[in-house]
DNA sequence: GATGAATGAGACTTCATTCAT
DNA sequence: TATGAATGAAGTCTCATTCAT
């Protein structure tokens, strides 16, 4: 439990402000008189807490991230396996979205775009985060689990823009007031990502009788 | 052939301006004046072409939806298979935003998040094409090329939304000057959309002797 | 005669509106709204022919500095003996700046202690202008008009220095509406420079008939 | 020895450091929250012991005015004569200035041109200041050293503004460290002020027999 | 058809100053 | 006494857009 000072308190309270103002309008349509309504202070105010209205910006999301690589990294402790372990980052980039919408409209319509972001410690934190995914996959591959031949940082890739592709479209077309429905059903993409799309014709074999000799221990699934 | 009147060829000339200028230094920091002084004509004549600045971004992504769209379909028409068409469609994807970064910037930086531009005529070609690769997919399920249980519009979603973020991420570093170099390999996407990226642990077995006594055609995975 | 052009004729315009606003009010007192206001225009056509109000501000001098300079060497043209041209070039200072009190207050009030305005080009008309006055009384020293041990720096800046100083006052009180009586006469600061202001001891000799019998040309005080 | 209380002591710590803030930024572009910052309290304590920024502002040359004035005084007492006198004066003057830079720039390039300071106390001061170089002066006609048609406001106004254009420029260019060589050396301003710079032809004279009948009692200079 | 000139609206930002503690 | 917090008022400057030529 952490006892927030006053000084503290009013800043978060302009944080989360903005977040919301810069979501609904967009960054570059909102002002920081917006902002200051929304807080309740007057303009000068939300200057004395932060230098600029970019400098306002690039501080929104540093704790979502913060706390978005937390919650993961406190998962996966509960997981085992990559397999098990990359279905519960899916589960957890898109929960984590849903449950943040403004979090995710700035972060993925208006800092994702942003050369300057990329600059700052925030983005250094978001990279972190990226590299927690990355390094469950690369586990994945000399575990065995994952085929040998996978390159982590693009199968990270496709996860990541998947994910926020369904997401921005989620967020244009109006997050839906529903939140309990998820914006998408996570194991469509998890069982792409592990097994293609691709119907494996050697399947059909299933339906006939087979006799196997096996010579060694490890078959999986049936 | 298109014969274009001297007033067309301004029109395209003003376009190509706004493509690269907006490309730059993105649509809100870039001024009419930049555009005109690209073009070399007055601001106002920029007015005489387009109602709006807004008017003039949109305006900007239609000729390339619809030539990349004709390309598409052009090369699909030569291609046999859902398999080997979808690997097409990824390859001109890619292919078509390295070729175009200006359109590829303008596209995926500004007006993927613009909601008015959900509203254009401009978007609903973009849905069409959109739509050209849900029907091949659909047709690789009809045909028993892909899984039946795989929903086409999430497989789309996966495909676009691996391509666009690494184009974003080519675009946010700085496209690289060689531009033979692709930006993404397609067969490691391809591939991942096939088969996933789970080993196969049966695929072992094909080391041993086996004995198949096939009793019916049709089996599908359980 | 020059024909100045429709925006030659609008920049003046702003210059003199400039000059006047910021003499009245102080530079840093003064607003680029007045300015505009007091030449009838909006607050963005000031921005249409200089780029800040710093611009303006140094803009103004100019043509002043060049207006005295011109008359100045001219005047000289009229005059020889350097004890003639100096009280022609004190003369010129005072009028010059009794004709232009605006230029006066601008320049002795506003731009004379601004370090920016020293890197500015016209700062550097400035110093030719200066340069006038030193080389008149080099020329002095030269001709043997003035003591050899003279330093003509030193001289100019005692001439430039005093007459400043009667001007600042006479704008800090508020320059009288009679413009016909001047600010300072002449000739005291003329011949305090000449002769200074210690009565001659020796004078007194010239009570008496004397006859001088010279033997050669090049005397010099001991 | 006074006895300093506390508040006096703050007061002057504020001055103090006023004084070196505006000097070294300029008074508007300095804020109250620099000079704050400068003594090491909150700017509200600046409020504490003045009223407002330019009260402060015009608080600061007081003791300066008055210190240099009292030291005037006290040496002229030891200095017996005019001519000698007015030497001392000039001394004190650039010796003042060249002591205190601070005073000397917040005097000169912001209160010397700013109308509300005239109506201040301080300003009374200055001119008793004044008063007393204008009286030394005025004995010297009355005693005879200087030319009975000597305007003392005049060579007051002449010794002033030289000194201070002289000043001026130094603080300009930036003091140079070397504070044990003078700005301006006395005996070039001393001697102009005294004798002029023409170069006296009689003074060859001296270099022959001459034959002197006196006649009259009235001669004065041709 | 093209444009030079002008502008209204509004954004960001600064800072002297006050108030409650 | 000292100050942390807050703000009202104002200023500079930008830019999409229009109008008259």
């Amino acid at each position: 439990m952490t006892v927030k000072s006053l000084k503290e308190a009013r800043r978060d309270q302009i944080l989360k402000s903005a977040e919301k103002v810069f979501s609904d309008k967009g960054f570059l349509n909102s002002t920081i008189s917006d902002v200051a309504k929304e807080t309740g202070v007057s303009d000068t105010t939300i200057y004395e807490y932060f230098s600029s209205k970019e400098e306002l910006l690039f501080s929104i999301p540093r704790e979502g991230i913060e706390l978005s690589k937390q919650m993961l990294d406190s998962h996966l402790n509960y997981i085992s396996g990559t397999t098990n372990k990359l279905r519960g980052m899916i589960y957890h980039l898109c929960k984590f979205y849903q449950d943040n919408p403004y979090f995710a409209s700035i972060s993925l319509m208006t800092l994702k775009t942003n050369k300057k972001f990329m600059e700052t410690d925030t983005y250094k934190d978001l990279k972190e985060y990226y590299k927690t995914m990355t390094d469950v996959i690369k586990e994945g591959i000399q575990s065995g689990e994952l085929k040998s031949d996978t390159d982590p940082y693009f199968v990270r890739s496709v996860i990541i823009g998947s994910v926020e592709f369904i997401v921005i479209r989620w967020l244009m077309y109006g997050c839906p007031e529903d939140k309990t429905q998820p914006i998408l059903s996570v194991d469509p993409l998890f069982k792409l990502i592990m097994h293609g799309t691709k119907k494996d014709k050697r399947m059909k074999n299933f339906n006939f009788k087979i006799k196997i000799e096996p010579e060694d221990e490890d078959g999986e699934e049936a």
